[in-house]
DNA sequence: TAAGGAAAGTCAAAGAAAGTCAAAGTCTAA
DNA sequence: TTAGACTTTGACTTTCTTTGACTTTCCTTA
């Protein structure tokens, strides 16, 4: 198993045993798991990222740590957000955009992205003109979102 | 015999042995069949095709592999079925009833069952009249079977 | 309150895998 | 027998991991 992946692991026991969050060492949680304090930084940046809901707060010198947060939601405002952007007439590629934001942001899988990207694509919506499509396109949206707040 | 027929062999056998599942480390198996490693992605991707019901994970740089897993099958002839049972025109309570036969067979989580419920509703659908409404909403169902399928 | 030490942060280089692509070689069916 | 499909090869690219030197920040104590 990689290092990295250890320390992870760890790191989200942690987690889940402090409730939704941990408070590191860097240090010792590297002297422990035999890697330099640095790699802690890296699998930190490289994992527990804002994008997969995580919050760091850290601080330095001694008595120094980091504290690691998952949290959960704050993705209503972000939904909201993008309810705000959406304009009336959404075309084939911006709605992909759209979408993917959501993917990336963890508020859709994989799989809910691809599909959602089926129900919205040209070909899915083939029988209307090419303004239909995009109106229509923007009321699905909408309704995603709207569901996905719920 | 092919290089590539024995590259394909092993790994099925591979799978079989790990129940539908494989983790390879790409140099490794290239270094034991005595083939360049670009080989096993060309064998890969001419034979373990998602058309042929395979899905493909990978990860690059240390502790890398290739994952191969191989969707067990039943799933697509129900979706088969589906499709030809989709008529040119659905209504949104027929369309809830097709997601809902969808999601007690397990293929569509809950979570997607409302997202695409939500898709295909009337008030989404709001800007069409009745009538398009049922033929784009026919359409969008055939392509998420076909989105299924993949 | 200034100095020293105890953390954590940053960054870049080196290493480890997998991915891509195009050229060259083989095979097969018309 | 030859055009097109399938294989083989290897150079180059991209991504992810590991390491360590150096920097910054914070606390303690003389």
């Amino acid at each position: 198993m990689l290092i990295s992946d250890a320390i992870a692991k760890l790191i989200e026991e942690m987690i889940n045993e402090g409730e939704g969050a941990a408070e590191i060492k860097r240090n010792d949680l590297a002297y422990r798991l035999g890697c330099v304090p640095s790699q802690i930084n890296y699998v930190i940046s490289s994992r527990f990222t804002p994008e997969r809901g995580y919050i760091i707060e850290s601080r330095r010198g001694g008595g120094g740590y980091i504290r690691i947060i998952r949290k959960q939601m704050g993705k209503d405002e972000y939904l909201m957000h993008f309810l705000y952007a959406i304009g009336s007439s959404v075309d084939e590629k911006e709605a992909a955009a759209f979408l993917g934001n959501l993917l990336d942001q963890g508020v859709l899988s994989e799989r809910e992205y691809l599909l959602l990207c089926t129900t919205l694509s040209n070909t899915a919506l083939g029988k209307l003109d090419s303004a239909g499509r995009n109106t229509v396109r923007a009321d699905i949206l909408r309704h995603i979102i709207l569901r996905l707040m719920k």
